[in-house]
DNA sequence: ATAAATGCCGTACCTTAGTACGGAGTCAAT
DNA sequence: ATTGACTCCGTACTAAGGTACGGCATTTAT
């Protein structure tokens, strides 16, 4: 008989804790899989998609949440689920551009400090500090 | 007499809500000012210069924890607070790099969606599904 | 003088995505 | 048969940065 697909197995071969496992199920990510008088859970091969799926729309970005949503719309609400994916855009690009400009200023400001002399203190603290 | 620095006024004057400054106070951010027998926080001036101080560092993207460092490091450490902040734009940048590697993803994926036809499924969904 | 506004404190709650714990039951191997 | 590994469940805790609440005291304005 082959190998009774056991929580910690699965979690194994996904590469997450069985911990995270239990957690998507309270939050209704994924499903409970039905369970012998035992009370252990048995899945299926489906809980390998489900939990793939899940860890790659996390790569892109998405929030539990969200990959809740587009799990539910499937494959055929493509107007939604472009929808989704567009918001999400959006905020990733303000949050790149939020950095971009953070980084730019931090830049500088280290620079600042390389070049500066001993005797006028510190350069960032004095950005942060001037009104 | 002039007003009273009550913490209304500074959450007011510097665009904070109390419970932030309250908050600010028991995290050790900013000390408790002295209270009279009424047990009103009564502020001096210096906590604007504290308070936009924070305000400033946090659109740097500093944490609560580095604005601690940084200000207790002061004007002095130059070269503590530059690498506090060398090591915050690394993080950015890594930040960045993450981001816009989603931001690319996504763009590829939301233009795929515009140019497909209705017989193939939606391009996002099938992206994060396969394999 | 009285009512409204503001203040106090401690505690709980929020978000997100988990992680940890304790006590009990069960499964696999020796 | 017993040990050790695994599982169950519910609850609490974590990080970070706050926000909200309840009950009471004080201050300010009318």
């Amino acid at each position: 008989m082959s190998k009774k697909l056991t929580i910690s197995i699965i979690a194994k071969e996904i590469g997450i804790g069985v911990e995270t496992i239990r957690y998507y199920e309270r939050i209704g990510l994924i499903t409970q899989p039905e369970k012998p008088e035992s009370g252990y859970r048995i899945y299926d091969d489906e809980i390998f998609k489900k939990l793939s799926f899940i860890k790659r729309a996390k790569k892109l970005g998405f929030s539990l949440n969200e990959i809740s949503d587009i799990m539910l719309i499937g494959n055929k609400g493509c107007k939604e689920t472009k929808k989704i994916a567009t918001l999400k855009l959006l905020k990733v690009k303000n949050k790149i551009n939020d950095l971009e400009s953070i980084s730019r200023t931090l830049e500088q400001l280290i620079e600042a400090c390389d070049s500066n002399s001993k005797y006028t203190g510190c350069p960032i603290f004095s950005a942060i500090s001037e009104k």
